[in-house]
DNA sequence: CGCGTTTGACCAGCGC
DNA sequence: GCGCTGGTCAAACGCG
């Protein structure tokens, strides 16, 4: 679990130069985790765990009962029936970031942006905009610190990153030099 | 004009 | 059944 709380100090997330560099570092970091096996990978079980050392009551834990698939296909899901869920991939983490719009080398589009309880600062929603890829991602900013930024993915992406295509041992040296346990 | 964001409305699930 | 809450939609809007 301790891995999984991965956070850059703030210093390095606020590069000004060029600070999607680091974001970017954070975010491909865990996609790296996951395709060599480390295990940083997260799921929703995990996921429930992290919130649950923030908040005891984490709105959180209906992610497990998370219903969107693909949309429009979750929308006719809806009315014609429900259908199993718990069948999303998910994955979180957390970053130390300044902002909280992580560019991670894919394309989002905001869709939706929620006040949730417990939390001072509002959920946003992000789809990916590339074609046929139906991946999304959620991003809120911890109320208990405001450092910390929440990001929960939920799908694979069916395609490789737009850019980002840099050495990423450079980049993954790096992160390990910056990441902390919380 | 195309793409992305904003934001209020709507919907479904859950607990009481 | 009702109200609360989270997630999504979609029209309006902004920007390059």
């Amino acid at each position: 679990m301790d891995d999984l709380h991965m956070l850059l100090p703030s210093s390095s997330s606020r590069v000004s130069a060029s600070p999607n560099f680091t974001l970017n570092m954070v975010t491909d970091l865990q996609t790296q985790f996951h395709s060599h096996n480390v295990n940083h990978e997260m799921k929703a079980a995990d996921h429930n765990q992290i919130q649950h050392s923030d908040h005891p009551n984490s709105v959180y834990d209906k992610a497990n009962s998370y219903n969107s698939g693909e949309n429009d296909q979750a929308k006719s899901d809806k009315k014609g029936g429900k259908k199993e869920m718990n069948k999303k991939q998910r994955y979180a983490f957390q970053t130390r970031s300044q902002v909280d719009i992580l560019d991670d080398g894919y394309r989002w589009r905001k869709y939706g942006q929620k006040i949730v309880k417990n939390s001072k600062f509002p959920r946003s929603y992000y789809k990916c905009t590339h074609k046929g890829c139906n991946v999304k991602k959620q991003i809120q900013r911890n109320s208990r610190n405001e450092e910390i930024v929440v990001t929960t993915y939920e799908g694979m992406h069916t395609h490789p990153t737009d850019k980002f295509t840099d050495s990423f041992e450079h980049i993954f040296a790096q992160m390990h030099t910056h990441t902390t346990a919380l």
